[in-house]
This record gives C-alpha cells, structure tokens and sequence, in this order.
RNA sequence: GGUCUCGUGGCCGAGUGGCUAGGCAGUGGUCUGCAAAACCAUCUACAUCGGUUCGAAUCCGAUCGAGACCUCCA
C-alpha cells in the first residue's frame, strides 16, 4: 500500500507521515468563531481535513480528532481599543453573548453534518478553557517570555527567539523585519515590540465576557485556546495540526512559540494547510462581504448561482480540487460537478447490485484495474490528493459501466471483482465521505409506487401508445423520478 | 512597500524533464418508438520572451497578469 506522504508547511515539502505513538493519530484543527454563519470557504477546510481523518481511519490508525469551538477572545484589532468579537455581535443584536454561541455553534453543526463531515472526537471551546489558559501564561510568564502590563499579558517575541527560538520559522517569516516595517497602529502603547502579542487582554468595563485572573479580570488572548486545548486533549507533542492557509501567520506562528515556551518542546510535528475558496476570483470572507452561505447554495436563493446544488455536490466540487490549490467557485463549475457526481454514485450503486457470476477471464482487463485499484490508495498516499483519486475511479467507472452493460462482471475472477466492489465503495463513501442517500432514500411505499408506474408505463409502450408513456416519464422526471429504458427492463433514479 | 504562490484546451481542474490525467461541454457513431443514460471514436492545452538539455508545459532568468499573507478571518 505504501507509506503516506503529508505537505508539512514547517518543512516546506512533502514527508513521510510516521505518528509519535504507533497506530496513532493526534489531529487538532482550528475551528471556526461561531459570531455568524459560517460561511463557505471554512466549509472547504473543514471537509478537506474531514477527508484527511477519514482516510487515516480508512488506513487502520486510531484517530484522535479535536476541533475547537472559539466562542470568546477573539480581539476585532490588534489594539487596546479592541473589542471580543462575539461581545461586540451581541451588543449588535442585544443577545446574551452565549446566546450567539449557541445560535450559531448549532447552524455550524446543522452545516457541517450536511457536508457528510464526521463530528471531531473533542469538540472543546474557549471558554471552557480559561483556567488551562490561564495556567499557560503563568508557565510563560515563569519561563521569561511575556511581561504584565496594566493588567494584560503580552508574549515577548524578541526574548523568545535570543533564547534560541525561531518566531518566523513556519511563516518564513523575518521578525527584524517585520518589526521594522510594521504599521503604527493605535493603542500598541502597552507592547514593547509590534510582533509581540496579546496573551490576557484586561478587560473594559463594558466588555461582556470576562474572567478573573492573576492580572486582574480580562480575557485570554486570541492564539491560546488552541495551544491550551490542543496541549490538554492531544498532549504536548502530538502529529497534526491543520487550519486554513490565513491562520498560518500570526494564529499558527504565535501558537507553537506559545507551547514552545510553557512546554520546552515542539509541539506538532506535521503543519497542514488549506488553501482558501475564492468567489469571483477573489476571497471570501466575512469582513468583506464576498461570501456565500452554505444555505443559501442547498436553497438556490443567492445571486451567484443560477440553481440549487446539494451538500454532497458541493462537497464532492470541492475534492475535486487538491487541498493546497486556492479553487474559484462557479455556477458552471458545480453543474459540471453535479453531472459527474451523478455518474460516479450511478456507478458505484450498479456494481454494488451486480451479480457476479464466472466467465472467461480477461486477463488484460483484471490487470487493468487492478493498477487502477492501487492508484487510488497511491493518489490518497500522495498528500491526500483527492483530484486524482476521484480521476482514478472515474476510469474505473467506464470499466464498471461496459462491464455492467455487457453483463459481464464475470470476466473479472470473483477476487478482483469483490476487490473493485470494496475499492469503489470504501474510497467514495469511506474516504471521500460521498454519501449517496440521496439515491438510496426511496422508501419502500414510494419506491413500490413509482414501479406500479413504471409498468403502467410499460403497458403503454406494448400497446404503442407514446402519448401515455412519455407523460409518465415526463411527469415522473418533473418530481425528480428520472427514467432509464435498457436492454433488460427500465430502471429509474432519484435527483 | 515586504514575503510568497500561481498563470494548463470552451469551462473546472490534476500532473510532470521524454509515455492518454479526469470531469463538464462540443462533434460523429452504437443503442432507443423518441428521449435520457451508457458505450465507442474524436477536436480544442500548458501566459510571453529568452536560456539549460538529445528532449521542457515541467528546470533557470526576465516580462506581463492574477491571488494570498504582512490586521480578526478557514
């Protein structure tokens, strides 16, 4: 099957992937800020990493897989004046802060389970982590790389690297630099460097959500939920840790400088990184406007797209485009999705139902796809390269449909045939997480219905009467019934 | 301004120093009462200009164009 290679941005190429303890996988991917909906290029990482823990399954590894809510300390600006975004939303809105959280943490879940993505193994939040927060900058603190100030907590860049540490490392990034070229921005007074941030912000009088602390009341800073959770679920030296491209720097670079100094050790040793979702060429995101609501593709109401399309469309859109290459999207691009993906689940529901049943081997053929079987494995080994898998079984798929229109599976031996039959639907729905329920949700009434039609249909077709079997199909197709006539009897899908 | 990435056929999107990516769309056929689906065949590529090489879309340089990060954002 061959090792697994994994794209680690610390290293800057691909590497062989080996675990910290055997047979183990610690992941931990920053989740979203659940202030507003969550939007459709957080979707795109949450499934490419949705992918990444399916197919470590798929491989046998027990996976532990921590995905954190961040419902508080999020600053709006690097600056005194700066506000927790979710406070800032609820005085918007005159809710309870935790009443955002919970609106929103619940439209995150409802999206996210209607991308087929597994739930994580932890799912913890910020706020249930203020004591380990705390307990973190103490270690900091101890350890010389942060100072008090008027009751915040900033990180002490320039100390942390004269100690030997590399800020700048996983961004490629020049902190001597940086700090030369940074913006004056308002209220950095209480910094004694631009590149050192926040770690307890003291909180205003007006600000909602606040806790005590050994500085005074305040809120943890925006990077250490992550290294506080990540630490206490995964421990401090654990495999993987993702998120999208735009938390490489600061987010990623302030986190391991943050575990670095409370832990004395590297705390991750695989980096990944998502590359973002563009609309009309350009990024999405909230603050800008250019976004585009899960919801509002499933209904059809937006005015990008001129039709509905299905999560499990979406979702398959999006592995069709390698996790690490920025992917633009359209209204043609996910119609030519749609079209395939109804291939691909044809396919695969066919050479399920098929009946294997021994003919004259194909010798050419067996070896055909048995290579192709192995490309997929080889594609997924590959940094998850999900585009060429799908490639891959789409030629398995011209295979399946002549085999299956010939009715002669049986030209495969039983072995490589029962080998297709779990290649095809381990990696669809296993590893891809394509869920076909949407072809398979017939009941049993409705499905014994639409056969009375059919043969109704057949009736007509005997007598020649056209006009009345092409209004059964016809009307059939309007309430999403599609009608395919072959050699051995008429079959029918569901759209 | 600094750092970095990318530019592939009508569209999306892989890949890579020499061997068909794949999907969608198009064209011609097979099948069908007609469709649809499926199958067979087939047409469009590697931003521009130089260089390295027996050979480059793939390596190097320049140019043009696009984008990301540098500020909360997946």
């Amino acid at each position: 099957m061959g090792d697994l290679f994994v794209y680690n941005t610390l290293v800057g190429d691909k590497v062989k992937f080996e675990p910290v303890s055997a047979g183990n996988v610690g992941i931990y991917v920053c989740g979203p800020t659940v202030y507003s909906e969550v939007h459709l290029g957080n979707c795109r990482t949450f499934v490419s990493f949705d992918v990444v823990v399916r197919y470590l399954r798929f491989l046998g590894y027990n996976v532990r897989y921590v995905r954190n809510i961040t419902d508080a300390g999020h600053l709006e600006n690097d600056s005194d004046f700066g506000e927790d975004k979710i406070s800032k939303k609820a005085k918007l809105e005159q809710l309870e802060p935790m009443e955002i959280v919970q609106k929103y943490t619940l439209n995150f879940h409802s999206v996210m389970s209607q991308f087929n993505t597994l739930p994580p193994s932890i799912e913890p939040t910020a706020t249930g982590h203020i004591v380990e927060q705390i307990e973190m900058v103490k270690s900091i603190l101890e350890n010389g790389h942060a100072y008090v100030e008027n009751g915040s907590v900033y990180f002490d860049v320039a100390k942390y690297n004269s100690d030997g540490n590399n800020y700048g490392h996983l961004s490629r990034r020049d902190i001597e630099e940086m700090s030369a070229g940074s913006r004056d921005l308002q209220g950095q007074q209480e910094k004694r460097n631009p590149v050192d941030f926040a770690l307890w912000k003291n909180a205003s009088e007006e600000h909602i959500m606040k806790w005590p602390s050994p500085w005074g009341i305040g809120f943890p800073g925006w990077h250490l939920e992550c290294s506080a959770m990540g630490a206490k679920y995964l421990g401090d030296h654990f495999d993987i840790h993702g998120g999208g491209m735009d938390l490489k720097f600061p987010h990623h670079e302030c986190e391991i400088a943050q575990c670095v100094s409370a832990h004395k050790k590297n705390p991750v040793n695989y980096w990944m990184h998502t590359n973002m979702l563009t609309l009309n060429g350009k990024r999405m995101s909230k603050s800008t406007g250019n976004t585009l609501l899960p919801e509002d593709i499933f209904s059809g109401e937006n005015a990008i797209l001129n039709k509905a399309f299905s999560p499990m469309v979406v979702r398959f859109f999006m592995l069709q485009a390698h996790y690490r290459s920025i992917l633009d999207f359209s209204s043609e691009a996910l119609s030519a999705s749609e079209k395939g993906f109804n291939k691909l689940m044809q396919a695969n529901l066919l050479l399920q139902k098929a009946i294997y049943s021994k003919a004259t081997l194909d010798k050419q053929l067996e070896t055909k796809v048995v290579d192709l079987i192995n490309g997929c494995y080889k594609h997924m080994n590959d940094d998850f390269n999900t585009p060429l898998t799908i490639a891959t079984l789409f030629e398995l798929v011209a295979i399946i449909n002549t085999l299956n229109s010939t009715n002669s599976f049986g030209t495969l031996s039983e072995k490589v045939f029962n080998s297709l039959q779990n290649t095809m639907n381990g990696f669809i729905i296993d590893v891809l997480g394509l869920d076909s329920v949407q072809i398979n949700n017939k009941n049993d009434k409705s499905e014994k219905l639409i056969e009375l039609m059919l043969s109704l249909r057949a009736e007509a077709k005997n007598n020649k009467d056209y006009a009345l079997s092409d209004k059964i199909r016809d009307d059939l197709t309007k309430i999403g019934v599609v009608i395919k006539d072959g050699k051995d009897g008429t079959t029918f899908t569901l759209t």
